[in-house]
DNA sequence: ATCACTAAGGCAAACGTTTGCCTTACTTGT
DNA sequence: ACAAGTAAGGCAAACGTTTGCCTTAGTGAT
């Protein structure tokens, strides 16, 4: 006895179903269900509601998009789903799309060019309406697919081609305000830790970063840069801490430019013996919420992915509507102001 | 100058292009598109299979799900991204159905009966080969799907509408082996944290522990049991343990039936000053990746969800040959043996 | 009465496949 | 020489939509 019973979930049902049922042409069903004004009377357009509902009729998605050259499915190509921050975008985006009428399909395309061409070239195919392209890599499908003009949204990181619309953030802004929480703290041997195939977002935190605290009076040599190569970015935390703390030692604090990096950071540092964050203030990029839970040690750059689904979604939707877009910067949070600046030796 | 040279990636080519460009008819074509053998000539086959690639042609999918009322796409229904043992099996499974040439469309459930239903429907509509139903719940849509015989499999938890295949692993024995651990190290009061909503998996884990310490001969009325009510496991570790505490003083050893409700555990723990894994141990089941990396001090069994999707691929795969499946239960990781059992008051 | 116009709706051709049935020509058996 | 069989392949109807063009009837103006 649920509220569905109003609308038996009938199978099979098809325009042509509709129309032999009221006795209209296919046609004129096709343009009721599409609201195609001044083709029918009211009373036909009532008639054929009315048994639309009755025989739970849904216009079948594939036959459209074989007409149309153009389905509801939106494609999201995301690198990988382990780190907590794609999951994020995955899991808003899917949401806001949803809510549009869409659906999304999900690929993982491990970072690998060449999945991620396949991918694309697969999608293409089902006449997807548009691609997410979290953190995309440089391939040759990436400009075929944005030279054919398809409806592109790039996240986080920015379209490694050029052009194209974005979501992120403000990642230089973001590199500066760690540079101010850990001058704050009084550090004064900071250092950032990174890959070494860096991505233009990360790229652009670490620079905002070194540049502020510059700006800031600190002498640029005094600045560590560590990096470390790799495809996991908990693994580069980790491997770049400790070819940093074996050149240099550890640092006093460290701009780590994605949680997961910290995270890696983190594990370094307990075995080397170092207290976080006592001994060394640890920030973070992302500000994902297991942090909260299992990594208080953490201070870490909010940034509020569970908004981005719907910014992506205004993105295609200008796309959809035939205007350029311009980025879009999502506002990280701020730091919670530094608490008494702990004095460090 | 790439290798994709050979095969330029013409588009709009359909049947009926190579039809032409060969001279034969586009039912000759199709036939030899899909192997149908003694139907032409090999003088023809390799005329068109060579014209084939020279025009780039792939057979379009839309068009083909339209006739065979059957596409490449598989539909998995996980009820949220945002807990990392979901996002493996998300992952795992996405990789898995690619290497047998599909394509995975994941759809966020969070758990609501009606969004399942709403993506069931969806997803019918789409012609899918499939479902996975990670963590399924019980819904009218659910039972219709069934009773249609669409191959569906079930993962992590059981079908709640009993039946269908399933992927996951002997609950009660991970929970026996929980209660080992924990005994082996001399604890004397143990709990164990889980949902008031308790699904299958994770009642048949507490089942599992609970007995085994029973039949070791511990006191039933010393084992507590915690739950708490929530949607987020990580919410019901914390509030669990929380009241656990309130209730009964912290636990020298506790199984948390998930990983998530032993990050909420820990830190409930860290604020009431109860220091993990020294004053109380906390098992935990799925085995994150993430745990080596920044929650050290948990033991967790791990699940290696890495090798669920080959399996679930398998269920599929023996459901489209047309038989019936039998549960599969992949063996999780025994935990390492315990060492040298900590003296606990 | 004729013309022009509009409202209402049907016809049929696409979109890209698949497949049952038909035709043609050739081979084999008697 | 003729029937039967087979190899090779074309025709056309589906699958469910969409849409350009056509038809019919009614209305108002001249």
């Amino acid at each position: 006895m649920t509220a569905k019973a109003a609308r038996p979930p009938k199978d099979g049902v098809s325009l042509a179903t509709v129309a032999r049922e009221t006795g209209v042409s296919v046609a004129t069903v096709s343009r009721i269900v599409n609201g195609k004004s001044g083709r029918a009377s009211a009373e036909t357009i009532a008639r054929v509601e009315q048994a639309i509902v009755q025989l739970g009729y849904r216009p079948n998605p594939v036959g459209r998009a074989l007409k149309r050259r153009a389905s509801r499915v939106v494609a999201m190509l995301s690198p990988n789903l382990d780190n907590p921050a794609m999951a994020a975008i995955a899991v808003s985006t899917e949401a806001a799309l949803r809510d549009a009428g869409y659906v999304m399909i999900l690929c993982d395309t491990h970072d690998r060019a060449d999945l991620q061409d396949d991918y694309l070239r697969a999608m293409r195919d089902q006449f997807v309406a548009g691609y997410v392209m979290v953190s995309a890599v440089a391939s040759a499908g990436l400009a075929d697919t944005l030279s054919r003009g398809d409806p592109m949204v790039f996240v986080a990181r920015r379209n490694p081609l050029g052009g194209g619309a974005y979501v992120g953030i403000d990642n230089r802004k973001a590199g500066a305000d760690a540079a101010d929480h850990l001058l704050a703290q009084g550090i004064k041997r900071p250092a950032v830790l990174m890959a070494t195939q860096n991505a233009s977002s990360t790229a652009e935190r670490a620079e905002g970063f070194i540049r502020r605290l510059v700006a800031q009076g600190l002498p640029e040599a005094d600045i560590r840069q560590a990096s470390a190569p790799g495809l996991s970015h908990i693994e580069i935390g980790y491997a770049a801490a400790k070819s940093l703390e074996e050149s240099f030692g550890w640092p006093d604090g460290a701009l780590c430019v994605s949680d997961m990096i910290a995270y890696g950071a983190y594990r370094r540092a307990t075995e080397a013996g170092i207290a976080i964050p006592e001994r060394s203030t640890l920030v973070g990029i992302d500000g994902n919420a297991i942090n909260h839970w299992i990594a208080p040690w953490l201070t870490s750059i909010r940034i509020p992915y569970e908004s981005f689904g719907r910014h992506v979604v205004a993105q295609l939707a200008s796309a959809w509507g035939g205007s350029a877009a311009a980025d879009i910067n999502v506002a990280h949070e701020p730091l919670p102001a530094a608490s008494a600046p702990a004095p460090r030796a």
